[in-house]
DNA sequence: TATATATATGAACAGTTGTTCATATGTTCA
DNA sequence: TGAACATATGAACAACTGTTCATATATATA
């Protein structure tokens, strides 16, 4: 098996911190088969934008998602097909029975 | 695509929270090739014996980790291939560069 | 039974996290 | 330029989390 590095295990803490979250993971299921909008994605959540617009910063700067403008509206979308497949693990673990 | 329920998301990001802590990942991965006892476990990584064991706890609880007792000592060690198959993908996902 | 060893547990505390509220920034269009 | 809309941001606060310390429980053995 492939040796690890301890700063390595530090940063899948990290990066598994955003999947630690509902908000987190509801805002990354939403965007599985199509970008959204900030107020989209706060409208299919039933949560407030500001709230929405936080945990998406979190999740850019972690480079889970990324985002383009189009006129005033800010379309978000996973930035990696990593997400996906780690997200999809997940799912498959919880539904199993 | 399978449409996931609402319920399904907050029990993945449960899960999730298991790997969102470098101690927990820490662990989990000390067992990755061997089952180990909490002091072998707590020396590993160099912390104290409590702090293991309230984690452990919680690996328990999720069923993460499984445990078998030999005289006085209890030895734990993965209890699910997808516990593997989701800190491998994560490892992956931090390496890249 | 008394002692040593291994592990678990509860309380306490500091540090972190997610949400809300108010407001700022950026964009469009009349 | 001013109003309307979309998004971002900072401060504040409650809730949650991980560790430590002290101690309890469980097992083995002298």
């Amino acid at each position: 098996m492939k040796k690890i590095d301890e700063n390595t295990l530090y940063d899948v803490a990290e990066l598994f911190k955003n999947f630690s979250d509902s908000t987190r993971i509801r805002i990354l299921y939403s965007l599985f088969d199509k970008e959204l909008s900030v107020t989209e994605i706060a409208e299919a959540l039933n949560m407030n934008q500001s709230a929405i617009s936080h945990q998406l910063r979190i999740l850019k700067n972690s480079k889970l998602v990324k985002n383009r403008r189009e006129g005033k509206t800010i379309f978000y979308s996973l930035d990696d097909d990593h997400v996906y497949n780690i997200i999809s693990q997940g799912i498959e673990h919880v539904e199993e029975d």
